[in-house]
DNA sequence: GTTCGTTATTCCTTTTGGTATATTACGCTC
DNA sequence: GAGCGTAATATACCAAAAGGAATAACGAAC
């Protein structure tokens, strides 16, 4: 065990080879309701006009984006995303307003953490 | 889909539902080096004596437990634990000084995030 | 040299979180 | 009403992570 020694420059307090990472989450009634995923997920949605189009835009599955999505809604007291079905174009989705104030609010917090995790880096002796 | 309505007092800014969650750990060579799981992991190795009684105590298998610490000592510079098989008590394990300083500084930071947490969720108008 | 409790390691099973795929419903356009 | 692209949903599959159990190695105490 331990036969490796990789580490160069560990007590200099400036460089590193660790690095601290972080997330946050807002749970709600059952686990998560917005983390960074369903953040993103939630701007593709309002680019693309589609789950299956923001999903495609994301490499993930469709199944996974609408499961995230459905989620989302049953947590939110009110929809943050509409979708319809048939139609022109075969339907689509559209950001509500609470779905546009949940991105905003979600990301000026997860830019909130990247500064704490930058200033918190800046102090570790490690 | 939403056929629930769940929330009250949502615009209030006072009470919510909603609860604002984080963790951070330390990333080294090959994924987590420190994380909460693993901070507590050593002090209970530090209490007991041994990572079976450390890792009994957290209801977490042997196995378990061992490869954290594996992957501990082999990401740190120098062992975080020292460990030696065979003897008067079957032999046991416990922290070297790294292994002290690790708990130390990640639990500081672990009570800072708490407190970024804290203060986020305040903020939070959800 | 036997006993004992722990480390170290292997094998098998279960759980979990995701993808892939297929099917149905829908509603506008033509 | 046929065709289309999407939502909605179910089933099957896959891979990584974790648990459980079993085993060997070790070394002090007796």
């Amino acid at each position: 065990m331990s036969k490796k020694k990789i580490d160069t420059g560990k007590k200099g307090g400036a460089k590193s080879s660790y690095e601290l990472k972080g997330r946050i989450w807002v749970s709600g009634q059952e686990g998560t309701f917005v983390g960074y995923g369903r953040a993103v997920l939630l701007e593709r949605i309002r680019d693309c006009g589609s789950i299956s189009g923001a999903a495609k835009s994301m490499k993930m599955s469709y199944r996974h984006a609408w499961r995230l999505v459905d989620s989302m809604n049953r947590q939110a007291g009110t929809p943050l995303v509409e979708t319809a079905t048939g139609g022109a174009r075969g339907g689509g989705a559209r950001l509500t307003k609470a779905g546009e104030r949940a991105i905003e609010n979600f990301l000026r917090l997860h830019q909130r953490l990247k500064e704490f995790l930058r200033e918190e880096a800046g102090n570790l002796t490690w």
